[in-house]
DNA sequence: CGGGCCATTGACATCCATCAAAGCGTGTGG
DNA sequence: CCACACGCTTTGATGGATGTCAATGGCCCG
């Protein structure tokens, strides 16, 4: 509920630049960019960062925290379409019916920088680097998804499961955590919502990665023992 | 194999234009826009217009044909994640690693009118109305992603079914084709594979409708007998 | 006219969902 | 600060939807 007023936001001595912005800039285009971000929004865990039917008018760079994004369909099922952490964007979707088309929920207390987008396309008329970073920002974002749906379309449940963690890791990873550790900011149902699993089967493969040596799972907290197996479970060598 | 020569290219008098170009263009700019397309290209069935890996350079606009994506995963399993056709963008996901990320092939002889990204990326700094619509482009193959999403991650065989007849017919549809008459253009194993079922599901599932009075089928001919029931089928009244 | 690809259908197997019950943690309020 | 309650997780028993394997048939194209 409570929107700090307009604080210190420049991009430029952001540690998450890298993640979020685009690599190279003169300093002179820097300057410029630290326009971009309007001001930033913290949000406790459970709230809502924005929802399906929303207008349409800001981009969302997260600072800190980790945040799902679900969609669903007039009847009321839904589907997790994905987990987003520091240096990650939302809010791509909105961009063509001027509405957003998902929901973006804080899994934990976290913050986001509120980058109105109309400042992002006339920035970009002026800052190709900026523009080139857009697309490939969107970009990533599709072929994304289509990692997603080959998961769903293709795979069984001890492999999603396998590919999930291993994502997983790999970007808290690259965000200089633990390559072995993770607190699992979700719950067992919306790990199965996004892999297309119920939470029972999601707590099944759970166990049985226990039980085979591959994990340590205490509740949330997970400890991968042996990637090297969840490799081999997502792309059984012999195909 | 045959790219013919450079040919009468120009967007400002294609009838696809409504499909594939900004709308509410001034003269001076859709002269300008005329210059996006370098050449066509036609394609024969089963020709691929490009492979995953292939270095990235432009976006192809459906011109006349049908066009399935896919992706593969490293040992052989493959994804269908896409059905495109005229007036529809294909190549969005090669931008963010300047290679393409997946495979696109004709599903029957087609043209796609080739756009060369740069030209892209340099017009639509000075043409406001084209950057628009470049970002609505990208965010609507990020929309229809995340409803793929839904369906493979939530919807049982009929349904995935349902939806895919609707959507197909739908667009079909928008394109001055027959609202209940379809000549599906992929074989069961393509539907299967985009709707993460197996070919004989797929048959089953078209028998089923049939002998239920919603479809008639034969073979790769296709008519929808009652709509309602198949939305029916999607959006189960009572949830 | 023949061959190969595609589609259909049946019988059976498997994986995951469903239903149910109990245990564990966490956080909240007294 | 403790106790209780609620939400989350685990585990078992069972069932159902879809996959798998197999055989046949039809259509289209060369």
């Amino acid at each position: 509920m409570t929107i700090p007023p307009t604080i210190q936001v420049a991009c430029s001595n952001c540690n998450l630049r890298e993640l979020c912005m685009p690599a190279g800039l003169q300093p002179e285009d820097l300057r410029r960019i630290d326009g971009l971000v309007k001001t930033r929004r913290k949000l406790r865990r459970r709230e809502t960062l924005f929802h399906n039917g929303d207008k349409f008018t800001s981009l969302y760079a997260i600072r800190t925290g980790v945040f799902k994004t679900r969609v669903a369909s007039d009847d009321g099922r839904d589907q997790v379409t994905g987990f987003q952490m520091a240096g990650e964007i939302m809010g791509l979707d909105g961009i063509v019916n001027a509405r957003h088309n998902c929901d973006a929920v804080a899994l934990e207390d976290s913050e986001v920088c509120i980058i109105p987008f109309e400042r992002v396309e006339a920035l970009s008329r002026e800052v190709p680097a900026l523009q080139r970073h857009v697309h490939q920002v969107m970009s990533r974002e599709i072929v994304r998804e289509n990692g997603v749906l080959l998961l769903l379309g293709s795979m069984r449940a001890e492999e999603r499961m396998a590919a999930f963690l291993l994502n997983l890791v790999q970007r808290l990873h690259a965000r200089g955590f633990s390559r072995s550790e993770v607190i699992l900011r979700m719950t067992r149902e919306e790990i199965g919502s996004y892999l297309g699993l119920k939470l029972e089967t999601i707590s099944r493969t759970l166990s049985k990665f226990s039980e085979d040596g591959i994990v340590d799972v205490q509740q949330r907290n997970l400890r991968i023992l042996d990637a090297q197996a969840l490799q081999r479970i997502v792309n059984p060598p012999g195909r």
